[in-house]
DNA sequence: CGTGCCAGGTGCCAT
DNA sequence: ATGGCACTTGGCACG
């Protein structure tokens, strides 16, 4: 059996079950209602409540409620679980060094404990990240702006690696700053860094050109890039390794002024056909 | 019972017991051999493992493996799970719109079926947020500088909200951008794009003056600072609400030049002794 | 709804 | 370890 479960054990019980998991580097979860404490960071305490912990091999712990995606109350990996009954009651405690930090869960009653043999992911490929879009401008540099020649991506300066760095038809060095999916202020302010970094190196201030590429741009951010002088090319986000750019932004001077953010999201997603067997 | 199990149901069982849970509005684990597809805002496959999928009545849907805290791959609350038998065999999507959003988990085993009434989390109090830190320096001014008086949280301006606003002893207006932990040069930035919108704003440039609060800095940071002629102040992180200056950060010129950035954890965790109680 | 920003962010990879 | 940054960031609060 991959799987072994106890209902509604004794917290004794559940101690044993939980001593053999860790033995056998299992995956854990433990329902009951418990309260939770953590001690770290920041601190937290949960009142009262039934609430599932997940306890990994790797040391990660997770206390999962009701909602949310984000666990209510965790443990990052590396850390160190230890469990005992203390007065008739299982306590999960979850500690690591540096920083300091501890999680502790009481549980009142333990409804059900289980211990599982999961694998690791091996095999995750995700498409459709910046660097995905950064290969894709490098296949086709005239997306960005024709007559734009790469040179370096993740090319460091002063101020930190610079996403994708070349030259211009006219040979002024080009900064350009990719994102994934539509920006705001900070990401003009990291292009701004980056161009004033280059133009110290280079000596030659207002020479070089800082170009945002990305999706779209929030007005703020739009209004950001014209005060320094940064430049923004609209390119869809990289659906299947290729991108096209949204809208022909007629690009030459230092700012754009035409209003591309819609999203032209397409979206024929039909699927209404019966899946149903229900 | 609170939590009904099933081990190594059938797909077609494990689908009866998935429908009635999705109608009781359980939280609802499933261990087995699957597979994951994801598309949306990007793309990912998972090749066959043996996995944990969470399902929340909110529409969360949650792939763990082996490690990590994160879930390999995911779907935020608000979509919709649905569950059917494919060739035998038992597939669970969930899909969302805006962005369209679809996550499928096709089962070749199911090892064990799990469903259980959990309470969501009523009264999580998180100490040690930005917000304590701002109370307390609202509390103690002078921490910040003496004479220093706060005049608004939050203030808006033209690049967005400020943590604290305020003015010196002489009257000139002080910027205040708080960080809970040591900070890079965005928070730099941040702080500039703030004091220059308060310059725009009083249209007497250079007068003002910008603070950043954080228990350190980077290098690259108070360069950044340097630059702009931008200030730093350093507090320990707020442990419980009260906050401290690390060092006596004779702080009168526009830049610090002080190295703080050793954290003195404390950390007295001596529970050891027998807690009794309730 | 989008905009902006904090978060116990997490994770990855560089020095 | 620290630093810098991307992330299907998630989550909240506000206009």
């Amino acid at each position: 059996m991959t799987a072994t479960t106890v209902h509604q054990p004794t917290h004794r019980e559940a101690l044993w079950e939980l001593e053999d998991a860790f033995e056998r580097g299992d995956l854990i979860t433990i329902f009951g209602r418990c309260t939770v404490e953590y001690d770290g960071r920041a601190a937290s305490s949960l009142d009262p409540g039934r609430r599932l912990l997940i306890l990994k091999p790797d040391g990660t712990a997770l206390v999962h409620t009701d909602e949310n995606q984000k666990p209510v109350n965790w443990q990052p990996p590396g850390s160190e679980h230890h469990a005992a009954v203390r007065d008739g009651r299982l306590r999960v405690r979850s500690v690591r060094s540096s920083p300091d930090e501890t999680l502790d869960v009481r549980f009142e009653t333990v409804e059900q404990l289980s211990a599982m043999a999961v694998s690791g992911r091996r095999d995750l490929s995700v498409t459709g990240s910046e660097a995905d879009l950064r290969n894709a401008l490098l296949d086709r540099p005239a997306l960005i702006e024709p007559g734009f020649e790469p040179l370096a991506t993740e090319r460091p300066t002063d101020a930190g690696p610079i996403d994708l760095f070349g030259r211009d038809s006219d040979g002024r060095p080009v900064v350009v700053e990719l994102k994934r999916r539509r920006v705001g202020p900070s990401a003009a302010s990291q292009l701004q860094r980056y161009v004033a970094a280059i133009e110290r190196e280079e000596g030659d201030a207002a020479a070089v050109r800082g170009i945002l590429v990305a999706p779209s741009v929030t007005d703020r951010a739009r209004r950001l890039l014209a005060e320094h002088g940064l430049e923004f090319v609209a390119v869809e986000p990289p659906s299947d390794g290729s991108v096209a750019v949204s809208t022909a932004t007629d690009n030459d001077a230092d700012v754009v002024d035409d209003d591309t953010d819609d999203d032209t999201a397409a979206s024929s997603t039909a699927e209404s056909a019966g899946e149903g067997s229900n």
